[in-house]
This record gives C-alpha cells, structure tokens and sequence, in this order.
DNA sequence: AGCACGCCGACT
DNA sequence: GTCGGCGTGCTC
C-alpha cells in the first residue's frame, strides 16, 4: 500500500511511501517518514495501491490510528486552500504536539455527515458571559463543549470558571501545558471521559464530539489570527466547523468585529438579546487648538484632582506617535482622496504615502484645512506623560505599565501594595486593574489611534475606547481629549451604542469596497537583490492582472533599508479570492521558488492595510 | 523549512 | 594552495 503524507513545510505537495507489512497506517494518522537527511513528523491524507518500489518506507506511527476523522482531514484542507496555506502546515498548527514514542491513541469522534447547522449566535453586553455561562449549563449536560480563547492567559481562566460554574471535567489544550498533558487532554475529550476542551488556536479541531457547543472568545480580537500558518482567522475555522459537522457556535464580543456585525445583519448570525451594563460618564474633550506640549487638558486635570481626592484610581491612556499627519490646530488629517485611509508621513523621504493603492506626494508643509502650520505626526509616549504628570500631581503617586517598564512590575506595585494612584500606560493597563478597575480614565489622546494608515482605524480605535469604559469602576468616569470630538466612534462608545459605530463604519467599508464586502490579500516578495524582488514583484503583478475578478494595486517597495529588499501588493477581490489566486501561485510554489526570491501571502490581512 | 552541492574571497 | 560564503535546487 502506498499513502500520500504531508509535512509541516510550505510545500504544496503531499510525499508518497510504502507501508511497511507490520504497519497498519491510515488516513488521518501520524507518522515519521524519512525526507531528505532527516525523519520528520507528517500526517497521511491519502492511502493506496501502486507501485511501491521506488518509494521509501514509513518509519513508524506516532499514534497507533487517526487523529482525524475524514471530516476533520477534509477540513484542515479547506483551511489551507482558504488561507493559501500548505497543507501539512495547517494540519500541523492544529494538532498537539507528537510524542516521542508510539501512543495508544482515542479515536476520533465519528462523523456527523449531513447534519445541519444552527445558526451561530452571538453575545455582546457587558453581562454577556454571564449569560454564556448560562446558555453552556444548559447544553454541557448532554453535549461537549470546546472553548477557544485569544490568549493563554484567557483559556486558563476559562478552563477554572467552567469546572467552578459548570461543574464539568474540562480539559486544557492550550500550549501553557506541558506537551504530554495537552496529548492526554485531546485524547481525554475524544474518549469522552472529558466533557469539555479550553484552548487557544491549537484548540480549534479538538475532537468535541458532534454536534458540539463551540464558543470563540472575543472574536474581534486580532490575536486570533497570529503569525505563521494558517493564515486565517479563529473565527472562520470554527464558522466552517460548525457547519460541516452541525454544532452550535457561541461567539463574545464586547466589540464584535464588522465581519460580525455584517453577518448578524445579513441574518447569517442571532445576537443574543443584551442589556445596558452600567456606563461611566464620558467627557470629550475637544484638543483642537489646545497647546501641542500639555498633556492634560482643565477637564482632565479636574477630573484627576478629584478623583484622587475622593480615593479613586486614575488610569491615563497613551497611544504611541503615529505615523499619519495631523493639523494641530484643526484635526485634520490627510487621507488618500482615493482609499480615503490616512496617508502614512515617511520622516526619510519627507512624504506622504497610501499604503493601498501607493499614491505619493511630498508632505504639505501647512494644513490644507486651514493654512495651520502645525502639520506633525500627533501622540505622546508614556515618558513625556509621566514627567508632566509627576510635575503636576507632586502628591500622589505614579508609575507608568508599558512594553518598556516590565510588564508587569508597575502594576504589581501600583495594585497590589496600595500603591500608584496615577498609572499611565498603554492599552495593556487596562488588564492590570484587577479587581476593581480605575474611578477614572483619561485618553491623552486616541487620535493616533483612530489616524492610523489602516482601514480598520476606526474598528481599532472603537474597540479601546470601549474595553476602557468596561474597565472603569462602577459611578466612575472617563475622558477623551481628541481633535475629532465628533467621531463616530468617540460618539458610539460615549452613548454606549453599538450600532452607531457599525453603521457609517459598514457604510465606509461598502462605499470604498473594503472587507467585508471584498477581500483582500497581501503577497510580500524578498530577496537579497534589489533587481530580482522589484521585477519579480512586477512579474507577479502580470500574472495576478491576467487572472481577471482580482484588483491589483500597484507594487511598493516596503523595505525599511535604503536598499529595497522587500515589495509587498495588495490584492482585491470576492468571495473567492484564494481559489482565484491559486493557479497564479502554484507554478511559483512548485519548484522551490520557481524564480529566486521567496514569496508569502496573507489572507484577509488585518493590519496596515 | 533544512540540507547538500557548487563556484569565488581571505587565511594557516 | 585550502576553508567557507550563501545562491540554487530537492526532498517521496
């Protein structure tokens, strides 16, 4: 018998070997094969006769059947195809890690052909994992259950809150767990003496029984869809799950994602009915004209004053400089008139730049607004902040939780020993406030934010502003100081409505043809000389435009060296995007790279587009 | 992705 | 005269 296996490698293609009389391999199984000098880990995706005598043999399996049911086999090729992802890489990215020596291995579950789907739900509201946490103790008595959550730290706490609440055996899948007990969770739920599995994307295809209860948490978060294969989001593999196998899929979102949003608008996903959570008070703060070297507008600085003097907490916001230029006397910021995204200032070339469709021109040295002459790329960093503050605040005390003072140590001592009143901090603080959240929380400004070269700006933006107001404690409040008092998403999140974001932020995404009504693609091409990734790019770019259906922008340059080392282009299309671009692709993956320089694409990328 | 094979510079 | 740079091509 001959199988077809593939690797954790970008390749395209599966390996054939024959299999060994004393082996009994099927597909969906591990196995080590030899390839090349070494033996590596692979999965079987095919298995069948042939002439067998040229091919190298099997070595060993790693669990003693599948892994994967058909289904799940099926699946992982979806992802890949959808994500422009090899295979094996994909499958490998789903999968715990292969012990050392040959494991007696649980079946997987069996599939559940033909079923159908219920349409997935999702849950917004402040109250909305409470109300999760209800609809699951209804369902865990009869069905598994798999959590996935954005972060480690969220499916431990997860996996805690669900054995407290639901009084189940959960299992952990995530990589905060030793490689040998995340083997013994998958094959724990897959032999059911498991009722539930919580994990973060290594999780996704854990053998939950169908028809299960899926949950994604917080699905709008963007570390769902991480570095490395496949590049897709969490959300889109547990969307295709559900369907092909007809479980339920719950997802949470304080700030549902506008593909969410979009879905549940088209019918495609049931919001959860919700109610108003308490909401801090919120004063915007318009920073137009106010003076470029203070931080702290009266109203903050008021509100600072008291607040401590009442005993609360302050919690001031810094978004780092960003590189879009703003007027500081009227807010304005300069957009590209065609992709209306900010246009991104290069310091070195003194230029503004798209980084979609690649217009270019020198920076304006006055606002064309309003002839200001104050045109400067607009944000604070934590340090500046802190000096005024501590110049300002001599009583109190303060400290500063960012990347660069240790994650970590500045809260520790700021809540644990009663000590800073005043932190000041990125959007990492936020988590820091535990138990109780900060009585105040001064945005220095989101403008950067909301300025950034980037569609999703605005998406971004909406999402700080609300997980900030989630935090504050109860009767507290927050202020924005902004230069765009009447943003959509300043207003939204100051009324505590959803929907006045989604709606002119949908209307923006329709009326310029951005996700979620097309799609996107980003393919990055490198080499080590300059020649080769410029006219491979442009060669790419031939091939991409003969496609047809498929917008191709212009290629760029996107090296941080004088010495362009790296082109990026960005491709539009529909629905079917990936399959469109497969023909193009394949010839280049085939044979190595084909032509030299290598070649990578994003799906669906969610930043600096 | 590794790793091996294959042609041009600074060293014992 | 060699050791070694990484450019190119292959792995069932």
């Amino acid at each position: 018998m001959i199988v077809d296996v593939v690797f954790d490698l970008p390749l395209p293609h599966p390996f054939s070997y024959r299999v060994p009389p004393n082996l009994a391999v099927s597909p969906g199984q591990r196995v080590r094969a030899p390839l090349g000098s070494q033996t590596r880990v692979g999965l079987v995706v095919a298995a069948r006769e042939g002439e067998e005598r040229a091919l190298k043999a099997i070595a060993e399996v790693i669990e003693s059947g599948p892994i994967f049911s058909g289904t799940q086999l099926e699946l992982t090729r979806w992802i890949a195809a959808e994500s422009l992802s090899s295979w094996g890489s994909t499958a490998s990215a789903l999968l715990p890690p292969a012990p050392r020596a040959p494991a007696e291995a649980a079946p997987p579950p069996p599939d559940q052909a033909g079923r159908s789907a219920e349409q997935p739900e999702l849950f917004t509201g402040g109250d909305r994992e409470l109300r999760l946490l209800r609809r699951l103790q209804g369902e865990v008595e009869t069905r598994h259950l798999l959590v996935v959550a954005p972060e480690i730290d969220q499916a431990r706490a997860w996996a805690d809150r669900l054995r407290a609440t639901l009084r189940v055996s959960v299992v952990r899948l995530d990589s905060g767990m030793p490689d040998a007990d995340r083997w013994k969770a998958w094959m724990a739920l897959a032999r059911g003496t498991a009722q539930g599995g919580v994990g973060t994307r290594g999780a996704l295809l854990a053998p939950a029984a169908a028809p299960a209860t899926l949950v994604l948490l917080d699905e709008h978060d963007p570390a769902h869809k991480p570095p490395g294969p496949p590049r897709i989001h969490s959300r889109e593999i547990m969307r295709e799950r559900a369907r092909r196998e007809g479980s339920t899929l719950y997802l949470t979102s304080a700030t549902p994602s506008v593909e969410s949003w979009w879905r549940a608008e088209e019918g495609e996903i049931r919001r959860a009915a919700d109610s108003p959570s308490p909401w801090p008070s919120v004063s915007v703060v318009d920073a137009r004209g106010m003076l470029r070297g203070e931080p702290l507008s009266p109203v903050l600085r008021d509100a600072m004053r008291e607040t401590l003097a009442a005993g609360g907490r302050v919690l001031l916001l810094v978004t780092r400089v960003g590189s879009a230029m703003a007027c500081g006397e009227c807010g304005f910021v300069v957009r590209c008139p065609d992709c209306a995204i900010a246009m991104a200032f290069s310091r070195a070339r003194q230029e503004l730049a798209c980084r979609l469709c690649r217009r270019r021109h020198a920076a304006p040295d006055a606002c064309p607004n309003c002839r200001g002459r104050q045109l400067t790329p607009l944000g604070w960093g934590t340090e500046r902040v802190e000096q005024v503050v501590r110049a300002q605040f001599r009583r109190w005390s303060v400290a500063r939780h960012d990347a660069d003072s240790r994650r970590g140590r500045g809260v520790a001592s700021a809540s644990g020993e009663g000590g800073a009143r005043v932190v000041i901090g990125t959007r990492g603080a936020l988590k820091a406030f535990v138990p109780r959240g900060p009585s105040l929380v001064g945005f220095i400004t989101p403008d950067p934010l909301l300025n950034l070269p980037d569609l999703r700006a605005g998406e971004r933006a909406f999402s700080f502003l609300w997980a900030a107001a989630e935090r504050v404690a109860e009767g507290g409040r927050v202020v924005i100081q902004t230069q765009h008092p009447g943003h959509y998403a300043i207003r939204a999140m100051a009324d505590q409505d959803l929907a006045a974001f989604y709606k002119p932020e949908l209307r923006f995404r329709a009326e310029l043809g951005y996700p979620p009504f097309r799609r996107l693609a980003l393919v990055t091409v490198k080499s080590r000389t300059e020649g080769t990734a410029g006219g491979l790019a442009e060669s790419l770019c031939r091939d991409f435009r003969a496609l047809g259906g498929v917008t191709v922008y212009p290629p760029a340059s996107v090296g941080r060296s004088p010495r362009a080392l790296r082109w990026q282009i960005v491709l539009k299309g529909g629905k079917d995007l990936p399959a469109r671009l497969a023909p193009a692709l394949a010839p280049l993956a085939e044979r190595g790279h084909g032509r030299r320089g290598m070649i990578e694409i994003e799906m669906d990328p969610i930043e600096f587009i």
